[in-house]
DNA sequence: CCTATACTTAACTTATTCGTTAATTAACTA
DNA sequence: TAGTTAATTAACGAATAAGTTAAGTATAGG
């Protein structure tokens, strides 16, 4: 929906028509509102039209929130990757050993 | 939990330690369980104790998985800062002309 | 054998998400 | 004015997430 507002201004039932199948109108209005009260749309009256469009402002805020997220993710992935190399590494190196070796004991547990 | 598990091995409850007063036992076992199905850890048996551990080839089919999600990510990042850039642009331009132009119709609605 | 410890299971609660159908409001139009 | 179209509201429901308490199982160890 959000694809279909960025090309330009249009309706609720406008919106609704590519879901059609998948949701009802009334499922399509109460999305709006979320959308609405996120700040991420607005609407305005003509008629019995609904006009929608984007609202930048709350775009922009939703944009800066992501973008102070997206360090955090790449981060976490950057760490997985991190975390993967050095545990694939071990997987290789015990490959080498003999395939029996004594089990370790786990720490003791009191 | 993951976090203390990269740093090895440890049984449900020292894993339930850190959660003490936020969430009970049995929480941390669902928890733990649905690490498990998701492939994320294995657990074992030692007596009454059930040490985890993370499992590797999960986690790096869970990095994958992210990894190919994390273009697209960066991709809707990227859509949307030339949508706001865009739209920055053409209320600066609207700002300069006069403040009080005739509305725009949208267009027929039929 | 008895009990404490580690953990799990069962049964239930509570809140939220995401939808539904039916009725209602508002405005256009023949 | 009567009917149609656009959208909303009301009332409800199913599914899921994420916990809770209380009871049960398995094992170690005095």
């Amino acid at each position: 929906m959000l694809a279909q507002l960025s090309k330009g201004e249009c309706t609720v039932s406008d919106l609704a028509k590519p879901f059609r199948d998948e949701m009802s109108l009334p499922a399509v209005t109460k999305h709006l509102k979320v959308l609405e009260k996120a700040g991420l749309i607005t609407k305005s009256k003509d008629a019995q039209y609904r006009p929608c469009k984007l609202n930048a402002d709350g775009l922009k805020e939703a944009a800066d929130w992501m973008q102070e997220y997206r360090m955090f993710w790449e981060e976490s992935f950057d760490r997985l990757d991190d975390y993967l190399k050095t545990v694939v590494a071990a997987e290789k190196k015990e490959k080498t050993k003999k395939p029996k070796g004594k089990k370790k004991k786990h720490a003791s547990r009191k």
